[in-house]
DNA sequence: GGTTTTGTGTATCGCTCAGTACACAATATA
DNA sequence: TATATTGTGTACTGAGCGATACACAAAACC
């Protein structure tokens, strides 16, 4: 064969992907990607062929690495079925984004959401990251909503069905917090805490079973 | 004195609002402001001294033009006292979000909120950008927040008050669309459907006391 | 009408951008 | 060790960017 690759590609991928995080694809120069990665211009487009092809791989990386493993505290092994699963691993994940949010200091460039930042940027006119980031809104609310019906699935229970648009809400409450993480981090704090408090008030502790 | 401006600034301001509107301050390029404006550079530079001016005038317009607007339905006047019409104006609002959702073609420019575009682009590393962006966040979710208490003040009522929570969650879901209204128009739409459910379960239309 | 003042048109500036050409370095195979 | 193959470094391209210089056009004042 040939030479060898000197970097380690996940590294690579996740150093670029932490600067299109803060500044979004069109903001994060080929200039700061050769800084971020350490890597030259000629060894960025011999490994991902333009600089489209290195995001979508950072795109895919913070799938796997942030969004999925979050995702799996609702769907997950960890979360069960029955009702009190359910409302603890809705808990969980909320709790989870709270102390992402408050851990990262305020001028982190990991703030916020990569795909909710795509939302109000690339995905306007770019078909495909549309699709990327409706497919992430769409798992979410489909997750949130299994989580819920875990959650509410008490015997005896009746009355219309409460999942879709408690789903809908909390999804909103998540997105709006992503949204706001760059721009008030308190306020983004105090959404996810709203998120919880509902969560608690739909399935008091001591009646798990309310629908 | 000496020659006149032969256009209207009006005219040119809201002109290049609905661009940045729609591609956002960094993708808007001087030659896509000179074509949507009929403006040349030299006209603009004059009139605005910069990029940023015209985007900082845009801005302006945009929240006298279409966020005050709005707002007013919480706030103003039509709004009045007590709780049917504070339940009034919170249908109002939300029922007029949701019509400029629908009313707007797929490929509008104007789809979405320009400032909560701003919230995940400029604001992120513009501290005058993320004011004026937490200016509105936090006008809007105080006139929720006050409508919800116009509704909610039913005589006799006790137990805590749960404007803020609601008033968060609410300005969430209005936040949500925006963002998801170049993403997923009928997903923006379920939203705001959301929103307008929950307001009718708070407060329902017999009872239009109850907290 | 001449002068002053201000808006507009043209042409261009220096800079940064994403992307590329090509020589060189390094290593797996023979 | 010789060769083929692949990664890396340097230097560059053409295009597009925001911003500007400056001559010209037009209207208000004397």
């Amino acid at each position: 064969m040939g030479r060898m690759q000197s970097f380690e590609r996940i590294t690579v991928v996740q150093a670029a992907r932490d600067l299109f995080w803060d500044k979004g694809f069109d903001a994060a120069s080929l200039a700061d990607l050769e800084a971020a990665t350490g890597l030259k211009r000629s060894s960025i487009y011999h490994a991902f062929g333009s600089k489209r092809g290195l995001f979508d791989a950072a795109v895919e990386d913070y799938q796997d690495t942030v969004i999925r493993p979050r995702l799996r505290i609702l769907t997950g092994a960890g979360a069960g079925v029955g009702p009190s699963a359910g409302r603890a691993s809705l808990i969980a994940y909320f709790a989870e984004l709270r102390s992402a949010v408050c851990a990262l200091p305020e001028d982190s460039p990991r703030r916020g959401c990569l795909l909710v930042n795509c939302a109000a940027g690339l995905a306007a006119h770019d078909d495909p990251a549309r699709q990327v980031v409706d497919d992430y809104r769409s798992e979410l609310t489909r997750a949130l909503q299994d989580a819920l019906r875990a959650a509410g699935s008490a015997p005896g229970e009746s009355g219309p069905d409460r999942a879709p648009e408690r789903a809908r809400t909390l999804a909103s409450l998540g997105m709006s917090a992503m949204l706001l993480a760059r721009v008030n981090a308190a306020e983004s704090v105090a959404l996810l805490d709203t998120a919880l408090d509902q969560i608690r008030a739909w399935f008091p502790q001591d009646a798990p079973a309310a629908g």
